[in-house]
DNA sequence: ATCCTCCCCTAC
DNA sequence: TAAGGTAGGGGAGGAT
C-alpha cells in the first residue's frame, strides 16, 4: 500500500500514498448495512441508507462493539491482513521461503535486481472495477456519505486526487473540493479476493516474493537471468489487470529502496526502472521525506537543519547524522540518501507481538463498562493468539486519554487529543488464556488510576512470544495456578473476586488470615490485622486516606473505584492534582501508585521458554526491592508476588490504617492462586481439617519417577524429626532452624535462608556420612519440589537460588544441589514447558 | 556494556 | 454521525 491511508485530521491533513483503505459491512451479518452509492453519480451523492435506526457507535450501547467495530474497520483490515496471508501462503507449493543464497551486502548491492509492484489506489480500485462509468470520475471510499460528517476518505482515484481529495480527509472537506466526489463503501471481501489473485500471479512468475501488504510486494528476480526485469514487470503488471481488473504500478532497481522510489514515480499503471548510474541523479533532487523511514517528524527536523533533498542529505557526515538524529537513524538517513540499502527480499518474518486496540468509539460510564470492554477486548486477543498458534509473557496495556484542555473531538466517536500511557507485566509462564488476560489486563487497568470518563482509548498487546505447541503445557498450567482455590471456594468465573469473596463470608476470613501469614514472611512479624465486619457500609469518600488508598494495589483500588460509583479516581486525581504532579506530561505521573505498580512489573521467577536462552529477568529475592520492605515495620517481604493484584504488594501498615470494612475487603479481595498458597503455608493437617483439598503428598509415583512420601506431612513435617536424629550435625541444625523460624510457617526457604544467616561455613562430615546426609536433602527438596511446582514455583526458585548460596560453603549443598538441579528443571520443564534460570 | 520498559515514529 | 489498527524498530533513560 502506498499510502493513501491514514491521516490524521484533528492534528493535520498529512500527505499519504497508501491507498489502501477499507470499506465495509461486508462481513457483518448485521442486516442494516448501509449502502451509498448505487452506481449513480449525478453530481449528488446518495446519502447512506441505515437500515436500522439502533445503529451502535460506542461501547456504551453497543455490548458487541469490539467485535463490530473490527468488521467495520479499515485499519484493522491493513493491520491484520499480513497475518491472513502468511496463513494462506504460507508452506504452500507456493513456498514463501527460500534457502539463503549466502551473498553478502557489497554483492547483493551490485548484482540484484529488485521488482516493487503496487496496485493502484487498491481501495477504489477494487469496488469500482466492475463499474466502468465511475473510472473517469473522481471516487472515494468511505464509510459514510455524509456530507456533513466527519467520517474519513480511506481512498481517492486519480481523478479524485486531481481534484485535491486525499486519504485522511473529512468527506465534507472532500465535498468542498470536489462536489461531485462519489462515494463507495469498503467490500473487504473483494479486497480479500483481490489480493489473493494478485499474489497468486507474484507467485507464479517468481519465488522470492516479500508481501508488504495487500496490494504491494517486494520480488527479487535477480536470479532471474533469462528475462528482462522490465519485461518481467510488464508481463505481471498486464496480468493483473486482465485477472483483477485493477492497475498495477512497479519500480525496478538494485535495492529494495531504490525499486520502491521508483514506483512512486512510475504511478499510476505504469513503471520505472533505475539503473545504477542513474540513481544519484534521481536522488539528487528527491525531497527528503519520500526516504522510507522519513516520516513527517523525522522530516521536519530535517527541514530544520535546512535539509531538503537527498542531495543536501548527502554533503553531511554519518557521524552528525548519527549524532543528530540517532546510531541507526544516522545510519539509514546517510545510506538512503546514496541509495544504499543492504536489506534483501524477505519470506513473512516470526511475529514478536500480538495485540488489538481501539481507540474509536470508546466511552465509559463507570468501571463495569470498562471491565466489559477489557473482557472483549481480551477476548479478541485471545482469539488472535490461538489463530496463530503463539502464546505470549509480556502484556501491555496502552490507554489513550483525554488531554486536560481538551474538547470533545471534531471526529464523531474519535478519541481527539489524547495522553497515550502503557504498562507491561511479564509473566513466567507464557499463555493465550482469555482469562488470564483478563486477569492481568484488568490490574493493568487499574494501575493507571484513570477517572474511566476520560478514557478514549484502549489496546492490549502480548509480546516475549512462543510457539503454543511448544509450551502447550506451561499454558495451562499458568491457567490453572491463577485461577485455581482451595475446592471449598467459589470463585467467580466473572473475575469479579471481589465481590465474590465479600458474599462468601466465612471462607473470606479464613483467606485472610491466610492472606495475613503469607504478608508475615520475616520472623519477627506481629499480626495485628484482623477481618473487620463486612456487613457495615462503605465511609464515606471524605474520610479515606489518600495515601492508603494510593498505596492499596491497583486492582483493589479499581474495584473500590467501582464501588464508589466510580468517583475514587476523580478523587484521587484532584487530591493529586493539588499536591502539584505535571499531570499533563505523556510521561504518567501515577507516582502514587508508583509503589505498587513496581511490584507488579517486577516478577521475580522467569521460566524461559525452550527456545529463548540467556534471558535476564530476575529480581534479586534477597534485596528488598520498593517500598514495602522499605516502610514496612512487619519485616521484609522476601518475594514480590508473581500475579498482579497480590496483597504482598500492599505494606501492611497500610492495611491497618484502612477502615475496618475496607480492610476487610481487601483481603477478601486476595486472588484465588495466593489464598490456595497462603492454605498450603498451614499446616497440612490443618488444611484437611478445613476440608480443603488434600494436598496430595502421600506416595504415589509422580511422572518424574520418584515418591513421594511424606517428610513433608504434619507440622512439624516429619522430615525435622528425621533430622534431628540422623546424628549428622549439619542435618541437626537445619532441624533445629526448623523450629525457630518456620514453625508457622512450614516453608523451606526461611530454613534454607537462617541457615546461610546463622553459620559461614559448614563443616561438613566424612564422606560415608556424607552421602547418606546429601541423599536425605535430596530426598527432601525432591518431595518439597513435589509439593510446590504447581502452585508455588516462586518458593522453589527462592529455595534454588539460597541453595545455591549454600553450595559455596558446603560440600553436602554442593552436591545436593548439583544432584537436585536437573531434578528440578525437568519438573519444570514438566509442568510449564520451560526451565527455571537460577542465576 | 547490556538489558529492559516506556515511549515515539513509521509503514502499510 | 462512523468504525483513528497493527506491528516493527529505535531511542531515552534506568537497572544491573
Amino acid at each position: 500500500m502506498n499510502a493513501e491511508i491514514l491521516g490524521n485530521h484533528d492534528i493535520e491533513e498529512k500527505e499519504v500514498t497508501s491507498e489502501i483503505q477499507s470499506t465495509t459491512n461486508l462481513h457483518s451479518a448485521s442486516d442494516n448495512k448501509s449502502v451509498h452509492v448505487n452506481g449513480k453519480n449525478d453530481g449528488k451523492s446518495i446519502a447512506t441508507v441505515a437500515g436500522s435506526s439502533t445503529r451502535r457507535h460506542s461501547t456504551l450501547e453497543d455490548p458487541n462493539f469490539v467485535e463490530n467495530y473490527f468488521k467495520n474497520s479499515r485499519l484493522h483490515f491493513i493491520g491484520t491482513w499480513r497475518n491472513r496471508y502468511r496463513k494462506r501462503f504460507h508452506g504452500s507449493s507456493n513456498g514463501l521461503k527460500w534457502a539463503d543464497s549466502g551473498q553478502n551486502a557489497a554483492e547483493i548491492a551490485k548484482k540484484s535486481t529488485i521488482i516493487h509492484i503496487d496496485l493502484d489506489c487498491f481501495f477504489v480500485s477494487v469496488v469500482i472495477k466492475n463499474r466502468l462509468e465511475l473510472h473517469d470520475k473522481p471516487v472515494a471510499v468511505c464509510h459514510s456519505d455524509n456530507p456533513k460528517g466527519t467520517a474519513e476518505i480511506s481512498s481517492a482515484n486519480y481523478p479524485a486526487r486531481a481534484y485535491g481529495v486525499k486519504a485522511g480527509m473529512f468527506v465534507r472537506h472532500a465535498k468542498d473540493l470536489c462536489p461531485q466526489l462519489v462515494i463507495v463503501p469498503y467490500n473487504f471481501e473483494a479486497y480479500e479476493e483481490v489480493a489473493d489473485q494478485f499474489y497468486d500471479i507474484l507467485h507464479r512468475h517468481c519465488r522470492k516474493v516479500q508481501a508488504l501488504s495487500c496490494d504491494e510486494a517486494f520480488l527479487d528476480v535477480s536470479d532471474l537471468s533469462d528475462v528482462e526485469p522490465e519485461f518481467l514487470a510488464s508481463t505481471i503488471r498486464n496480468e493483473i489487470l486482465e485477472t483483477t481488473g485493477c492497475s498495477a504500478s512497479a519500480g525496478i532497481g538494485g535495492t529494495m529502496l531504490m525499486a520502491r522510489l521508483a514506483t512512486r514515480v512510475a504511478k499510476p499503471a505504469g513503471q520505472l526502472y533505475i539503473s545504477a548510474e542513474k540513481v544519484e541523479d534521481f536522488l539528487d533532487q528527491l525531497p527528503v521525506g519520500t526516504l522510507p523511514g522519513v516520516g513527517s517528524v523525522l522530516k521536519e527536523k530535517l527541514v530544520k537543519q535546512n535539509i531538503q533533498t537527498c542531495g543536501q542529505l548527502r554533503l553531511i557526515s554519518k557521524d552528525s547524522l548519527q549524532k543528530d538524529f540517532g546510531v541507526k537513524t544516522g545510519e539509514m538517513l546517510w545510506s538512503y540518501s546514496r541509495g544504499l540499502d543492504l536489506r534483501s527480499v524477505t519470506a513473512v518474518q516470526e511475529s514478536k507481538s500480538i495485540g488489538a486496540e481501539v481507540n474509536w468509539g470508546v466511552r465509559f460510564r463507570d468501571q463495569q463498562d470498562v471491565q466489559h470492554f477489557l473482557q472483549c477486548l481480551c477476548k479478541e486477543v485471545s482469539l488472535r493468539l490461538q489463530g496463530c498458534e503463539m502464546i505470549g509473557r509480556t502484556f501491555t496495556l496502552k490507554i489513550k486519554k483525554r488531554k486536560k484542555d481538551a474538547e470533545e473531538p471534531t471526529k464523531y466517536m474519535g478519541c481527539g487529543d489524547c495522553d497515550n500511557m502503557s504498562r507491561s507485566i511479564t509473566v513466567p509462564a507464557a499463555t493465550d488464556d482469555v482469562e488470564v488476560l483478563q486477569r492481568i489486563s484488568k490490574n493493568l487497568f487499574g494501575s493507571f488510576c484513570l477517572d474511566v470518563k476520560e478514557v478514549r482509548g484502549v489496546g492490549l498487546q502480548v509480546s516475549k512470544l512462543d510457539s503454543a505447541d511448544l509450551s502447550n503445557k506451561g499454558s495451562r498450567t499458568l491457567k490453572s495456578w491463577l485461577s485455581s482455590a482451595p475446592a471449598s471456594v467459589h470463585i467467580e468465573q466473572d473475575d469479579n473476586v471481589f465481590s465474590a469473596a465479600v458474599r462468601e463470608n466465612s471462607d473470606y476470613n479464613r483467606h485472610a488470615t491466610g492472606g495475613v501469614s503469607r504478608l508475615q514472611e520475616s520472623e519477627s512479624a506481629e499480626s495485628s490485622i484482623q477481618s473487620g465486619d463486612t456487613n457495615s457500609s462503605l465511609p464515606p469518600m471524605c474520610h479515606l486516606d489518600m495515601e492508603v488508598l494510593e498505596n492499596l494495589p491497583p486492582e483493589l483500588l479499581s474495584e473500590l473505584d467501582g464501588t464508589y460509583g466510580g468517583k475514587l479516581y476523580e478523587l484521587i486525581e484532584k487530591k493529586r492534582g493539588k499536591r502539584k504532579i505535571n499531570s499533563s506530561s505523556p510521561h504518567i505521573s501515577l507516582d502514587g501508585t508508583a509503589a505498587g505498580i513496581k511490584e507488579l512489573k517486577s516478577i521475580p521467577v522467569k521460566i524461559h521458554g525452550l527456545s529463548t536462552s540467556g534471558e535476564k529477568e530476575y529480581k534479586e529475592p534477597f534485596v528488598p526491592h520498593s517500598s514495602i520492605a522499605r516502610t514496612s515495620n512487619q519485616g521484609t517481604i522476601e518475594m514480590t508476588d508473581l500475579m498482579p493484584s497480590s496483597l504482598s504488594q500492599v505494606d501492611v501498615s497500610v492495611l491497618q490504617e484502612l477502615p475496618e470494612e475496607l480492610r476487610a475487603d481487601v483481603l477478601g479481595a486476595y486472588p484465588a492462586h495466593r489464598r490456595q498458597q497462603s492454605s498450603s503455608d498451614v499446616p497440612v493437617e490443618t488444611c484437611k481439617k478445613q476440608d480443603e483439598e488434600p494436598i496430595d503428598i502421600k506416595g504415589t509415583e509422580n511422572e518424574i519417577g520418584f515418591s513421594c512420601s511424606s517428610l513433608w506431612f504434619g507440622n512439624p513435617p516429619l522430615w525435622t524429626e528425621k533430622f534431628k536424629v540422623s546424628g549428622n550435625c549439619t542435618l541437626e541444625f537445619f532441624s533445629e532452624i526448623y523450629y525457630k523460624v518456620a514453625q508457622s510457617r512450614p516453608m523451606l526457604s526461611p530454613v534454607l535462608q537462617q541457615a546461610i544467616s546463622e553459620i559461614g561455613i559448614f563443616h561438613d562430615a566424612s564422606a560415608n556420612e556424607l552421602d547418606k546426609a546429601i541423599y536425605d536433602v535430596c530426598e527432601l527438596l525432591k518431595q518439597y519440589i513435589k509439593l510446590k511446582v504447581e502452585g508455588d514455583i516462586e518458593e522453589i526458585y527462592l529455595c534454588f537460588r539460597l541453595l545455591k548460596r549454600l553450595a559455596a560453603r558446603s560440600q553436602l549443598f554442593l552436591q545436593a544441589y548439583e544432584i537436585m538441579s536437573p531434578f528440578v528443571q525437568a519438573s519444570i520443564s514438566e509442568h510449564y514447558g520451560g526451565s527455571l534460570s537460577i542465576p
